[in-house]
DNA sequence: TATTAGATGTGTCATCTTTCACAAACCACA
DNA sequence: TGTGGTTTGTGAAAGATGACACATCTAATA
């Protein structure tokens, strides 16, 4: 039985994965806790304690294998496969979304896209026919999706969600601007970029 | 001199006031911290001390109107007013960001939008004529932004978030997948679907 | 081989954050 | 006017998180 993990070293993780890479890129490859924490803005205690919750990575006196970290990091966040995600909305935003070529770039590849509006049914966003949103069951749960993105209008969003979920989905990333209510055992993520704007204003002027 | 309020509070305040439009919209005009917490998946106790940092906005026996607690909030936030913001960026991502009508509705105007590619420049997003990146040091302070938006790639983003803090930018939204080492009296923010998403995978299966 | 200059992993402590629980206030209604 | 059912605001306790500091190990070099 592994020890509970806290969830705030969790999200830290793809933020250290994110800097190797980086590093990695730029030819390095050993670094230090140090040496990350100053990229980062993150004190090197903090990074090697988050890193020993999953074992020794590193080598007293040396640093970490950036190649080494990254794989382990990978294999702890189960990053170091490929994932299927579905799509629900393909108006402006879920277009973007669709048309963004980072997410197939690391690992995420988005195989659904629905949309409720009839006119958008059969037509396609990049190499994608939108699906008529009547279909997330059965679709999602024939193709054993876990993880979908949610790009609809706030007022649709949890109705969606709630599909999504009964059919098996336990991952959401919500770009609707509305909390949605979901069973424990399944995660949300929420982008929406003007609450982020909105954080920073109060530390203005 | 007021108490200095943790940046843990402040950030959930964004979350508080959305959910407070929400209610008003559904034509809500009171509330409690019950109802809200349970909306939003959050303690009544930390809601009821979230607010008390700033005073008194509720009743005993009653709650809160939603109507007051919302222009209160908007105050301490600083979003009663609107604000001005740059967008350096106009690929896939920049132009997605400048056509999101989000942010205007919810008082954060692009003002300028600015690229380094020459045959870009001069052509329009919407209804903003592209300016050249050498332009923004003069056009961000003669215009005293004070909130930028970053759509580049990562390899640029580190530079072009130092000629916006030299220019006076203060608050910055990174969309580029990389973490930027600015002064401390200057904020950021990150948005990376990616890592949000990584943040997910840990608790699949 | 001995020494020096790092760097990790971790027990301990300090701080930050959340929850608890209750007095005080409020409303509605008899 | 008095009573009962709510709800806030808040000290105090509990819990979670982060920083510290050092024993231990490594590599490099003399």
């Amino acid at each position: 039985m592994p020890p509970t993990i806290p969830d705030i070293v969790i999200s830290r993780l793809p933020v250290y994965l994110r800097a190797l890479e980086r590093l990695s890129q730029e030819g390095e490859e050993v670094t230090s806790s140090h040496e990350l924490g100053k990229r980062l803005g993150i004190s090197s205690a903090q990074i090697r304690k988050d890193l020993s919750h999953f074992g020794g990575f590193g080598k007293q006196g040396t640093g970490y294998k950036i190649a080494f970290l990254k794989d382990q990091l990978r294999q702890v966040l189960k990053v170091e496969r490929d994932w299927q995600v579905a799509l629900v909305g393909a108006g402006d935003l879920g277009s973007a979304v669709a048309r963004y070529r980072g997410f197939a770039e690391r690992g995420f590849h988005i195989a659904y896209v629905f949309d409720s509006a009839p006119e958008k049914i059969g037509k396609k966003i990049g190499s994608f026919a939108i699906l008529p949103t009547d279909d997330i069951r059965k679709t999602i749960h024939e193709n054993g999706i876990k993880i979908a993105m949610i790009a609809v209008p706030a007022e649709n969003a949890q109705h969606v969600a709630d599909e999504l979920i009964e059919a098996g989905v336990r991952a959401i990333l919500n770009y609707a601007p509305i909390n949605l209510n979901v069973p424990e055992n399944v995660r949300v993520q929420y982008i929406d970029p003007v609450i982020h704007l909105q954080r920073m204003t109060y530390y203005l002027i």
